[in-house]
DNA sequence: CTTTCATTTTAAGTCTGCTTGAAATATCTC
DNA sequence: GAGATATTTCAAGCAGACTTAAAATGAAAG
């Protein structure tokens, strides 16, 4: 993962709604959720639900797929894996004290 | 670490100059870097330099120590190890793909 | 083929964040 | 005290993000 990559996660990460999609769709499982759904649990417009949807697929977040008039919203793990991978790495030098906060809750 | 904490690092860590800053900072070490030399560093002006220092400092991310005119910036490590923490627990629900890129850089 | 449903797109308005340069604050040195 | 240095604060301008509601797209059902 780049910077440029990483930057657009965190430009995601850093709005509360899209926080909150993301939660509702660790809670929801690798299978996902159909749009329409997300925007119920989230108490949003589907307006505006498809808008911060859309911009976690493009930030590569999410994966989308559509099945006849439903879009299904899955997290991507994977690039949520590289972001851990690129703040631990990248950003902390593979910082002792960062390091072990990740392997056991103790540390932190 | 909640949810309002974590917004405000994600926010911080999505904009490319305190990103340089950040790297900038853990390059440098515990001992971190004044003001002055963190502009140089990265190549902006000490206006600039300052506003985005001033964000990281409030947000948790860095600590400022001043020391007659010179303020001294470092890297809060326990906060970065928070908020990976937080990305891992509260976000991700220890999914195991995520926790696997934080022991392993073969993982991802 | 028309209607209904799920979702996205568009447009307008507001708000926040970033940059720049000038001015202010605080400290050191002569 | 006067001047130089380190940093912050202020003000103005611009660009981008978010929200809302309405319109548009695309697919299903009657």
């Amino acid at each position: 993962m780049n910077d440029a990559a990483a930057l657009g996660i965190f430009a995601c990460l850093s709005n509360p709604t899209r926080l909150q999609i993301l939660k509702t769709l660790v809670a929801a499982g690798p299978d996902g959720l159909i749009a329409g759904t997300i925007a119920q649990k989230i108490a949003a417009s589907p307006s505006r639900a498809s808008f911060h949807l859309s911009r976690m697929a493009e930030a590569g977040l999410l994966t989308a797929h559509r099945q006849a008039r439903e879009i299904t919203y899955a997290v991507d793990f994977s690039a949520m894996g590289a972001l851990m991978r690129f703040l631990l790495q990248d950003c902390c030098a593979d910082n002792p004290v960062v390091r072990a906060c990740c392997v056991d809750a103790k540390a932190c």
